[in-house]
DNA sequence: GTATATGCAAAGGTTTTGCACAGCC
DNA sequence: GGCTGTGCAAAACCTTTGCATATAC
């Protein structure tokens, strides 16, 4: 009973047929700490299932964002995914160097409260990227 | 002398040449008021100049952002464009209604800050938008 | 006149879709 | 057995690129 086979039992307790590419296409994508492509998905599930098909991860990925597991961000090279329970850091990216670092969710709270006094907008600041220039980059260290 | 010729002059005054398609792609992208995807600017500007290729026009934006014209920003559909001198607010986007509002860069302000005290990288929170839900989409008003 | 910009066409890459077949329950 | 999921192939997009031609300066 590995850490896996809850999600994939309540996935099929929901009506999801469980096929070995399914299975597969979560496991990769469970395993992955942090965010992953879905070109990266299909080329990792296909090291161990050749035939799993692109159009097939899509659709898989897209189900299981749908099924709460999953969930998708956007940075600057385009959507990735990340288990739903990680939508817990806000993504930093230099737009120079192209570091990633994180801001964990405590740190990030009162920078929610702050866009949530404007208008009553709840903010998901896990969507998005937030793009900028890291230490090392800057330009000057003043 | 309308609004845009100062940019236009500017831009033959370092050294870039202004064909007809250049000067009506920067009035259409001056004119508009947000943001703007490239194809959006492809249509409207071959209403009036209806020969202006598509390339055209993917190889003006990049050249307009190189110059410091423009800008572009990272939302749910795809990159968009719009003037550098407005990439002064940021965009707020409802993942539920889709629509859209925007946050001054004076309230802003505090929340760059927050960012920048992480190990100070320095935000720019204009090139992706930030998803939420909007107070109407909110699902409890509480 | 010359360097630069454009149009065209083609390629590139990602994602979606229709349809017949396979396979999970 | 029936309905759902998959593979395949094609299409749909969006964007980029090479090259000959046109044109701004």
């Amino acid at each position: 009973m590995d850490e896996h086979a809850g999600t994939i039992a309540r996935l099929r307790g929901r009506g999801y047929r469980i096929t070995p590419q399914r299975e597969a296409i979560v496991r990769e994508v469970l395993r992955t700490e942090g965010h992953i492509t879905p070109q990266d998905v299909a080329r990792r599930v296909q090291r161990r299932l050749p035939a799993v098909n692109a159009s097939t991860v899509y659709r898989t990925l897209s189900m299981l964002e749908g099924a709460g597991v999953l969930r998708h961000a956007h940075r600057e090279q385009g959507a990735e995914y990340h288990r739903a329970e990680e939508a817990s850091h806000v993504h930093l990216t230099c737009s120079r160097c192209g570091t990633e670092d994180d801001l964990s969710m405590e740190e990030a709270a009162s920078l929610g409260q702050l866009i949530r006094r404007h208008r009553g907008f709840q903010p998901d600041l896990t969507h998005f990227a937030i793009s900028g220039v890291c230490r090392e980059c800057a330009p000057a260290t003043s």
